[in-house]
Order: structure tokens, then sequence, then C-alpha cells
DNA sequence: TGTACATCAGTGAACGCGCGTTCACTGATGTAC
DNA sequence: TGTACATCAGTGAACGCGCGTTCACTGATGTAC
């Protein structure tokens, strides 16, 4: 609904800014829309392999549209990335806020499984790290996201330990590497369903917090 | 040389065999420099970017004569792959075999310098755990090699410790996995250079493997 | 020895495909008067 | 109120490209006689 400012002068200038507003709105609501079915599709496929044409048929849209919405096909796939990204350090955020001190395995134990149950970021996320061909711009917001998920570490080496900020920052790089690590290669584990798959990068995530207790 | 057979009846059919053999001796060479024409290319670009025309101009023929040597590019590259690997879990061999006993930090950091230096077998291995769309021929003998491999950390975790071969055997998967995920994640480690990715790579490998030794 | 033939590595051109992107057009909605 | 016009989301068709693969041909080498 349109609400009429009671200052108003210029009547129809204003309805008009009100009008574009919400017209912009809309448009951003159906970026939304595409940047969703983009996510949905990039849960199915490897990262390099979903096209336009892809995202454009779970949205239910022609190709074409998405253009409407989106300068270029790296515009789209950098949007879906960042959004993911923020909620990978939102739902690590939330869960080292909430651990009890010092509950290393704990927290890897959640945090293994959001990113196994949330597989489309963490695709998303290797991607990026193992495409030597992205620009320095890409590169760059692809590390201040790396950035965030480390200062989470940070804080939950600190409750453990208390340690200078230096040392914490090595064992953060090293923690989330191994944790990566985990996730890539087992993913493929053969001759195991999916459930056996998962208990087991949860069992090897559990062995290597267990490790960075000491 | 064409050595004859002094038992030679049929002197004809006998020297036909020798020359076919040493005809496929030649088309298997030819193969051979057709791979190391594919190894050198995938040093520089991700292995799905990597084309048919690339690896033929990289080996200075057409294109359309890789299929005198290869069915298919997946068969050209299945190969490229095995070689690879085979020599990652040969070097590691190496390197654990000669290895002072328990000396885990040593073997990692020349792990990980090989690995960091032979770029391309690297980057084949995470290329195959990450795509999903592999045959089921293909995630075999990526895991067998991956069998290898854990058996290589087996050996080392054995020498440092004796301990039984279950509990062995799920360290070795923990921290094989712990040295993937460090090669990965700092890889496009933005605002380096080359010489102190390397370092940070070995010093965040020598971390994990400091966390592996009690 | 010379000559007709077989083999086969090597090739440039072409095929069919899927891709990112652009274009010209349609049709719905709102505006001016 | 009706009518002419502007805006713009949405689209199917098309463009140009690189790809894996195939094809028809060439030319070098060896064989048969």
């Amino acid at each position: 609904m349109i609400t009429e400012n009671s200052e108003n002068k210029k009547g129809t200038a204003k309805r008009k800014t009100a009008f574009s507003s919400l017209k912009a709105q809309e448009k951003r609501a159906r970026q939304d829309v595409i940047v969703d079915a983009a996510q949905r599709v990039f849960a199915t496929k490897p990262f390099n392999k979903v096209s336009i044409r892809d995202v454009a048929r779970e949205a239910g849209i022609s190709h074409a549209s998405i253009y409407r919405y989106f300068p270029d096909q790296q515009a789209l796939f950098v949007e879906a990335f960042l959004r993911g990204a923020k909620e990978i350090v939102q739902v690590l955020d939330d869960i080292v806020r909430n651990s009890e001190q010092g509950d290393i395995e704990k927290v890897t134990e959640e945090f293994v499984t959001y990113l196994i149950e949330n597989d489309q970021y963490f695709r998303m996320m290797t991607h990026f790290m193992l495409d030597g061909s992205l620009s320095a711009e890409m590169v760059e917001k692809l590390n201040a996201m790396e950035r965030l998920l480390f200062d989470e570490f940070d804080k939950l080496f600190r409750k453990m330990t208390g340690e200078g900020e230096g040392e914490v920052r090595l064992l953060s790089h090293a923690f989330f590497a191994a944790l990566n690590g985990v996730l890539i290669t087992f993913r493929n584990y053969p001759g195991r369903n999916r459930e056996e798959v998962i208990r087991h990068m949860r069992r090897i995530a559990g062995i290597i917090a267990n490790k960075f207790k000491a």
C-alpha cells in the first residue's frame, strides 16, 4: 500500500517516489527469488556446471529474464556465494556463543553437521578456494569471509585457553583447515550410504577436535 | 633394435611379431608423450578447464591425433590422474620409510612441500574428490589410491605409537584429511606471494602434526 | 631392382551441442490530458 | 470518461564461441612379387 505523506506539497512527485521505492523493493524481491533458485541448483550439482539456464528453469522463468536482474552470470553467482557465506558465519557465531566454555567437540559436531546438511554453501566455498582464476575482488570477498570464520574460532580457542591472540589465530587457521579437509576428503567415500558418510565425517572431525583440546 | 630369435623357424612371422611389439612400444611411448603434456597443462589451469585441444597444443600435435591414442577424453584424464596418484603414494612411501621413528613433523613437511611443488597432482586429487558425477569405477580407483595413502600414514603412526590397527587407521584418516584441508584452504591466500603462502601452509601443517604427536 | 599395394600416424574441416549473452518483440500497467 | 503514449517485465529466437568427437584425406613406410 502507498502511504501518503501529510506534509506533501508536490503530491504527485512524492507519490512517484513512494511508487518507485516500492518498485525497487519488488525488484529486490524478484532478485531474491532468483538467488534462492540458484542456491537450490547449487545443492544438486557442482558449482562450475550450473548454468544460467539451470537457474532460470528452477526459478520458472526464461533464461533471458535473469538479465533483467543481474548484469551477468558472475554477479549472480557472487551474490549467491555471499549470501551462503553470511549464513555459515552466522550459524558458527550462534554455535560458539551458545557453547559451554571450551567444548570444542560440541562446537565441531554442530558446525560439521550444519555444513553437511547445507551442502551447497560448502560446495561454493571450496569451489572458490580452488578456483585459480578468480578476480582480485572475489579473492578479497572470499578472504573477508574466511577472516570472519577465523574470528569465530578465535573466540572458541580463547574461551578454552585464554592464550595470546597470535597463537590463537594460528590454531584457528589449523583447525578450520582441518575441518575443511574432512568434509572434502570423505565426501565421495565409496561403498557407504549417506548416513555412514556423515557418521564417519563426524567421527573424524571429533578426533581432530580432541587433538586440539590439549 | 630387432633381436632375432635363433630358434626361429617361420622367420618372417617371428620378425613380424618383434616388429609389432616394437610398434606397440612406440605407441605406448607416444601415449606417454601425450600424458606428459596433459600433466603440464594440468599444472597451469583447473582440471575441469583443460581441453583436448589444450593438451594437443602442449604436445605439439593436432587435437584429432589424441584420438589415435585414447578412445576419449576421460580415458586420457584418468590415465593422467592414476600416474600422478602413483607418484604421490611412492613419494610418501619413500618419505615414511626414510623417516626417523615417529618424526611426524619431518614427514609432514616433506609431504606438504612435495604436494605444493607438484601442484598438478594435488589439483587432480581434489578435483576427483569434489566431483559428484564420477562413475563407480573412477570412485573405486580414487578410493584405492586413498587407501594406499592411509596405509602410509598407518606405518607412520605405528612407528610412533605401536597402537592397535583400528585406532591407527582413524588417526590416518584424520591426519590426511587435515593436511588436505591446509593445502586447499590457503591455496588462494590473498595479498601474499608464493613463498609466503608456502611458508604459511608448512607452518599450519606443522601445528597440526604437532597436535597428532600426543 | 622396380612397382603395385597395404597400413597407419597425422591432420584440417566439419558436426552437433550447450553455453553466456543480446535482440526485437509482446503485453500488461500506469500516466497525461 | 476515453484515448494516445510511456514504461518495463518477460520472452523465444538468434549469435558467437569453445568444446568433444568424427570424417575423409594425405603422405610416409613397409610388403609382395
